[in-house]
RNA sequence: AGGGGCGUCGCCAAGUUGGUAAGGCACCGGAUUUUGAUUCCGGCAUUCGUUGGUUCGAGUCCAGCCGCCCCUGCCA
């Protein structure tokens, strides 16, 4: 919807696609409304949608960060092209996947900002055909049912640089294996008893083209097709059918199914060999996965942090999925501007994290109201403001936009300030409180520091100060007072103490359980050794009146802070909870206060 | 070991038919600034993994070498 972005940067992908609408390639498609076989597109209209391309994920866990550059990458492309994306639940394996992980996908695509439209599917709903197409492989002598065990199977396949050898139940009949496939579908054998498998060269130097797998035996119910099924397809042969029913022109995926392409292609041309699928047949084109420091991104290690409750559930702030990424205040135009950011190409990749974060600040800093907190609160009391007297202040919403107004904020003789901004012997080109050091209290007053009390451990348990009367902010002759600091407040009698959550980075190391030097040579580290143990910190902050109201997922800047969102789950009514989602930039070294 | 890929500045990444290295992020200066934020201006690869070759001319073509990633699930 925004319309101030950048023209696209020319990418591989982008390269072939101009290529083959310079080339008209897909000028004489048809579209039937419906994905389908050849037949129903036939007298259908030419496909209104230039190009065609689809997100495919399994629904079996959780989507991430990386999913999140696909998405914006494939719905991206079919945006810019004037096509259309498919949202499409690869379900062919009814042992793993679940209802509850179709919702949350489609809850995360939404929330990236992106609409499929009428552009909804699921694998399974194919399934029929995907049978009818093994039956005719079979007839076409391109298929047959193989019944070895699996440990036969591989250990037949061969290896690396070995050649496998041919199945003894190889040179069926025609009839046979039909007969045989349909005893499969009709329920006659149990699980692993037989296995179609395509017949195309045990020798072939790609491990993918010796005879794989097509259609096993699985009595499982299926989430989608219930019992209906018995048998199913495996995801090699099913994909490219289901990308070519759905008539995807350009079939998006990562760099680990490059050598399964020419299989991709096999299935599809033989079957096209048939007249049963529309040409031109969709391309496979594979691009580098997201990596990026200080996370980790593979499936398996982050149920394993869910599981061995590292974190607090697959929503946890800390976690680089979109669940949790939402829930930490990241934002759907931040992470649109990071894959436009980083780019696609083949080449692996590792991105920095203060990418992906800079990204989040570029789009919060435009987006997000100001408002004041003090997160680490230290008394200061203003010797020379009479006693029981408050006025008000008044602080702009938004300093780059005028229009959001300005708010009143308390001021009375009792201030909370940043522990951090008052410092007893100032290192060398301080300028906040310090004793003789004067300073703007931000759309306040000016104070000068005249000291501070202490307990006797020596902590400073207060800090003093005298203010100008004429000093404050907005009144005429405020500006004569020239002070390098400007620290922020709240007043102590106005303000409520709040849970803030800090969050860190999971890992303290760009390469969770990467080697260290000075590692031994045979020493092998986990991902777990390196994670913070102080990712996660919650404290007692002192707010502004302001931000009682805050409502479920507000994004504010806390000045001089960070930016922080009211948490979608934890907040209630009249009593929000804030997540820290990303510091401000500072050059000063206050980091990760 | 066989096959498939990749290697352009600290991190990404453009580089259509060979013509003499975009851009972003980071970083370093300087200006603005009631956020040590933002914004703004300036700087930042005689060099494209490496070695040779072809050519008037190569990141782009050829050959060899080096390094990294992926592939031996009835997972996706």
């Amino acid at each position: 919807m925004s319309s101030s972005a950048p023209a696209p940067v020319s990418n591989f992908i982008r390269n072939i696609i101009d290529a083959d609408l310079a080339a008209g390639k897909y000028a004489q498609r048809r579209w039937g409304g419906q994905p389908g076989p050849a037949g129903t597109h036939a007298a259908a209209p030419q496909d209104p949608a230039k190009i065609r391309t689809r997100f495919p994920p399994e629904p079996n866990g959780y989507l991430h960060f990386g999913h999140a550059k696909s998405i914006c990458l494939n719905f991206g492309l079919a945006r810019d092209y004037g096509g259309a994306c498919h949202l499409r639940f690869d379900d062919t394996n009814p042992e793993k996947e679940e209802r509850e992980y179709v919702d949350s996908i489609v809850d995360a695509v939404k929330w990236l900002g992106f609409d499929w439209g009428e552009n909804l599917y699921y694998a399974s709903n194919y399934f029929d055909w995907m049978c009818q197409f093994a039956e005719y492989l079979i007839t076409a002598g391109h298929a047959y049912v193989d019944s070895q065990s699996a440990e036969e199977m591989r250990a037949n396949r061969g290896t690396l640089s070995e050649a496998g050898k041919d199945s003894p139940f190889r040179s069926r009949s025609v009839e046979e294996n039909l007969e045989l496939f349909r005893r499969m579908k009709a329920g006659e054998f149990p699980d692993g008893a037989h296995i179609l498998r395509a017949k195309i060269d045990m020798a072939s130097p790609n491990i993918n083209l010796r005879d794989p797998a097509i259609y096993r035996i699985r009595h499982a119910t299926h989430h989608n097709t219930g019992d209906k099924w018995c048998v199913y397809p495996m995801y090699t042969y099913a994909h490219p059918i289901e990308d070519a029913l759905e008539n995807i022109t350009h079939s998006i995926c990562t760099l680990e199914f490059e050598d399964q392409r020419p299989f991709y292609d096999w299935v599809l041309a033989r079957i096209a060999e048939g007249g049963l699928l529309q040409k031109p047949l969709p391309q496979q084109i594979e691009f580098a996965r997201l990596n990026l420091t200080y996370v980790v991104l593979s499936k398996r290690k982050l149920i394993q942090l869910v599981e061995e409750k590292h974190v607090d559930g697959w929503d946890d702030p800390r976690l680089p999925t979109l669940v949790g990424g939402r829930r930490r205040g990241y934002t759907p135009e931040g992470f649109r501007l990071f894959t436009d950011r980083i780019g696609v190409s083949k080449a692996d990749s590792l991105i920095e994290y203060t990418v992906f974060e800079d990204c989040m600040r570029e789009v919060l800093n435009e987006s997000a109201e100001r408002r004041i907190a003090v997160l680490d609160p230290l008394k200061l009391i203003i010797d020379n403001y009479p006693e029981g007297e408050e006025e008000e202040c008044h602080a702009p919403n938004h300093p780059l936009k005028p229009d959001l107004g300005k708010r009143a904020v308390p001021f009375s003789r009792e201030l909370w300030i940043e522990r951090e901004d008052f410092q007893e012997t100032p290192p060398k080109g301080y300028h906040r409180l310090y004793p003789g050091n004067t300073v703007r209290l931000r759309y306040g007053f000016v104070v000068k520091c005249t000291g501070c009390d202490k307990d006797e451990a020596g902590n400073v348990t207060a800090v003093h100060c005298e203010y100008f009367a004429d000093s404050k902010s907005g009144t005429p002759g405020a500006d004569n007072y020239k002070t390098k600091g400007n620290i922020h407040w709240v007043s102590a009698k106005h303000s409520y103490a709040c849970e803030v959550r800090l969050y860190d980075r999971l890992f303290l190391r760009p390469n969770p359980g990467g080697r260290r030097e000075g590692d031994a040579p045979d020493l092998e580290r986990g991902f777990l050794d390196d994670i913070n143990p102080d990712s996660k910190r919650l404290i007692a902050a002192q707010l502004e009146p302001a931000l009682k109201d805050a409502q479920p997922e507000d994004r504010f800047q806390f000045e001089r802070h960070g930016y922080f969102v009211a948490d979608r789950k934890d907040s209630a009514p009249g009593k929000p909870v804030f997540n820290r989602t990303v510091t401000l930039k500072d050059s000063w070294g206050k980091g990760q206060s």
